[in-house]
DNA sequence: ACGTCCCGCCAGGGG
DNA sequence: CCCCTGGCGGGACGT
């Protein structure tokens, strides 16, 4: 064991020697010497554990804890002579786990909102005494959970889990929608398959697999305040990592059994980017990441490492012990009082909205809207399914103008974009009485027209939480090249002239539809509902409703002017959105001192709710850079629950006038809003049946899942503890059938008829058999 | 032998 | 052009 005395520092950094081989651990440390470095740094690292500490100490024992450390490594070498420095005991110590303990420890949990720390790497490599690199993932991935936002090169800020809530939220929602359990159930039965034989009909299984899986993605779910900034950076590829963070978390917050197996999860990420078969170094190479994500998840406390046996064998896999994410309900918001920071704040420099070129779309759309008047524009009902179904996404659909590169660079901004805004936003834009008797969820919706742009941003209502989103589209997976055209949310087309629209069979797709639970339902179907969840949702909104009658009635002047204060890194507001990001509108930000802090009535909120109100709002700004072909993946966006109001669409820019006079009845949506419902429908933003009307109030009854004692299960899927002698979770049975065809909406939906209870299990191509199997998961 | 995953090369792209 | 970012995967370490 002591061998490698002899290599060393030398040795360390050879060039010659073998660049590829990971570096010998010099191990030194003495077997015998009872005190260990590791037991130590244990025993520091359990005492900065978040648990222990508190807040306003954690930053100061962290400190102390890493010093602590130095003293002691300093302390060792005087001890054991000239032995070498890099005494660093085992691998362990210098995981990335452990790193980034180290990392959190620097941080509060919960910054306050006043005082916003600061992270630059410089600073935090060297006092940890790392590679850059590591730094880096760790910050990816806390990025993908916005609890810290790229400002700059080196510098990051630090949110803390204040975001968290939101974001876990969004990213249940979005896995929802992307149909992660069927995913995950196919891929467990094509495993399954596989074991009677070599790879027999595995490829068939691929391609019957619903689409499910490629094609969605490299979508990156974002909360408004928190990172635009890395927007503009990270306009691309380099969105992997914190990608790949989200949705494994989505799929956590999705699946039941709140466990989810590297292998499954690598496969769902693989099969997502591309189809391409499971070529073995990938994934290989995506298990890596994942470990690595699963490493900083385990440091957030949100997920630890179990074990699921299998007949198969043991399976790494990993079980979520974050908080358990609310479907919906408005406790998971902010308090009101904490209104966010401005989506768009005084930096309006580049504001999309100032661009002539909006003018120009809202006139393009209107006359289009007039051409489409008289077109049969029906809702169709389309589910994500359909889309799934479809080999290839019609061309017709998504055509966006183009607004050139060119265009969206110079030009000025300023009277133009006041006139617009105005228009928008004005009172007299929006009804009032719409607004204070809907006071429900009304979130702005805005459709980005996107040019040619790699991002097709669609800034949705998340219904249930209140949080909206918005997602960009990235291009790197189009099958089909599409374009968008300013018309697309506006201006449907027949149906006919839709490709493979006729092909479905409209009673497959409601039956489907409906099976997808969650969302999907009918029309008619949410009413019962209604009434419970209508009232929660009425108080939650109501401060945000008064704010946004205010600002409404303010002028939008003060809006922008008003927090310059805040240096330009808070210019959160135009920079522009990354493409593939989902980005939620609701969340309230922290962070901005004065913001709204606690007095909602000062009349700072109306700052906040610019940002609902503003025609900013539904534009997104687009880096010149990134105009190039626009690719909706179908299945990425599978159907949300959008509620508009008419005061969303009056907020969303491009919609504005053309909507304004006629979307405030609920009941008939004109012209406008049935071609808008169309196009969502569609595009499957909205599912089928979902108006876009003024009525906020279609919404789900929120039902608390508690995921754990849904024993009914009929497998005998055993989940194991590892530390089997305290039950922590009581309601966490130790066995628990894993359950695969868990319907989406969860409680939240009716179970479907066939879905739960037996071994026929429904997808939503058909019905599907999917054998039940034993699953064993203990804990490490 | 296998699960875990550190290490660091190196491409890309921002400044 | 430099250097920050971060994809990527060899192969070392742990068990």
């Amino acid at each position: 064991k002591q061998a490698a005395t002899s290599q060393l520092v030398l040795t360390e950094r050879q060039l010659d020697c073998q660049p590829l081989t990971t570096p010998p651990k010099p191990k030194e440390t003495p077997p015998a010497d009872p005190w260990t470095p590791t037991s130590n740094l244990k025993m520091l690292i359990s005492a900065a554990s978040p648990e222990i500490r508190s807040r306003e100490q954690r930053r100061q024992l962290s400190d102390s804890s890493s010093e602590a450390l130095q003293t002691k490594h300093c302390l060792q070498e005087h001890l054991l002579g000239d032995e070498y420095e890099k005494s660093q005991p085992s691998r362990k110590e210098k995981s990335l786990g452990l790193l980034c303990h180290k990392f959190l420890a620097r941080y509060p949990d919960y910054p306050s909102p006043s005082q916003k720390s600061y992270i630059c790497l410089d600073e935090v490599t060297e006092e940890l005494h790392v590679e850059r690199r590591r730094i880096y993932d760790i910050v990816n991935v806390l990025e993908s959970l916005h609890m810290v936002s790229r400002l700059a090169r080196n510098r990051y800020v630090w949110h803390g889990r204040h975001n968290l809530p939101q974001t876990l939220q969004a990213l249940k929602k979005v896995g929802e929608e992307n149909k992660y359990i069927q995913q995950i159930q196919m891929i467990k039965r094509r495993e399954y398959e596989h074991e009677f034989d070599a790879d027999g009909e595995r490829n068939e299984e691929m391609a019957s697999s619903f689409g499910s899986s490629e094609q969605s993605e490299m979508s990156f779910v974002e909360l408004p305040g928190v990172e635009f900034r890395a927007a503009s950076v990270n306009g691309r590829k380099y969105k992997s990592l914190r990608v790949m963070s989200q949705k494994f978390v989505m799929l956590f917050l999705v699946s039941t059994p709140q466990i989810v197996s590297l292998e499954v999860a690598a496969k769902i990420l693989i099969g997502e980017d591309q189809l391409e078969d499971l070529d073995k170094s990938k994934f290989k190479t995506k298990i890596r990441r994942l470990y690595d994500i699963a490493n900083v998840l385990s440091s957030l406390k949100l997920i630890k490492k179990v074990h699921v046996t299998e007949e198969r064998g043991r399976k790494p896999a990993f079980k979520w012990t974050g908080p358990e994410v609310l479907p919906n309900t408005q406790e998971s918001i902010p308090s009101k009082e904490q209104c966010s920071k401005a989506l768009f704040p005084s930096k309006g420099k580049q504001n999309f909205t100032r661009h002539s070129s909006l003018i120009k779309l809202v006139k393009s759309i209107e006359n289009d809207r007039r051409k489409i008047q008289s077109a049969p524009t029906s809702p169709v009902k389309i589910t994500a399914s359909t889309y799934q179904s479809l080999p290839v996404f019609p061309n017709t659909i998504a055509q966006f103008p183009a607004i050139t590169k060119h265009q969206l660079e110079g030009q000025s901004k300023t009277a133009e974009e006041m006139h617009v805004k105005r228009a928008l936003s004005s009172p007299e834009a929006v009804p009032k009485a719409d607004a204070s008797q809907q006071p429900a969820l009304s979130q702005p919706l805005g459709v980005c027209p996107a040019s040619h742009s790699s991002v097709s941003p669609v800034i949705l209502p998340h219904p249930q939480s209140g949080v909206s989103y918005a997602i960009c589209l990235h291009p790197s997976q189009a099958h089909t090249v599409t374009t968008y055209s300013p018309g697309f949310m506006l201006q449907p087309l027949p149906c006919a002239n839709v490709t493979g629209m006729k092909s479905n069979n409209p009673k497959v797709l409601n039956k489907i539809t409906t099976e997808e639970g969650d969302a999907q339902r009918g029309p008619d179907e949410p009413t019962k509902s209604l009434a419970a969840e209508e009232r929660p949702e009425m108080k939650s909104e109501t401060s945000s409703q008064r704010c946004l009658k205010r600002s409404q009635a303010l002028p939008e002047n003060n809006l922008i002017k008003r927090r310059k204060s805040d240096e330009e890194s808070l210019d959160t507001s135009l920079t522009f959105f990354p493409s593939g990001y989902l980005i939620p509108l609701t969340h309230c930000t922290h962070g901005n001192k004065a913001e709204c802090s606690n007095k909602e009535k000062s009349g700072v909120c109306s700052l906040q709710h610019t940002a609902y109100s503003s025609p900013i709002t539904g534009v997104i700004p687009m880096p010149a850079s990134e105009l190039k072909t626009v690719n909706i993946p179908a299945f990425h966006i599978t159907p949300l629950n959008i509620m508009l109001s008419p005061n969303s669409i009056a907020a969303a820019p491009v919609l504005s006038n053309s909507c304004l006079n006629s979307s405030s009845t609920t009941s008939a949506p004109n012209p406008s809003s049935s071609a808008l419902n169309f196009m969502l429908q569609h595009i499957g933003l909205i599912p089928a049946g979902v108006q876009v009307a003024a009525n906020p109030v279609l919404q789900h009854v929120p039902v608390s899942s508690q995921s754990a004692n849904i024993n009914h299960s009929s497998g005998s899927t055993n989940v194991q503890e590892g530390k089997p002698s305290v039950p922590k979770e009581p309601q966490e049975p130790q066995a628990v059938t894993e359950n695969f065809f868990r319907t989406p909406g969860g409680p939240n939906t009716e179970p479907s008829l066939s879905a739960n209870s037996d071994g026929a299990q429904r997808t939503s191509q058909g019905t599907l058999y999917i054998p039940q199997r034993k699953l064993e998961v203990s804990e490490d």
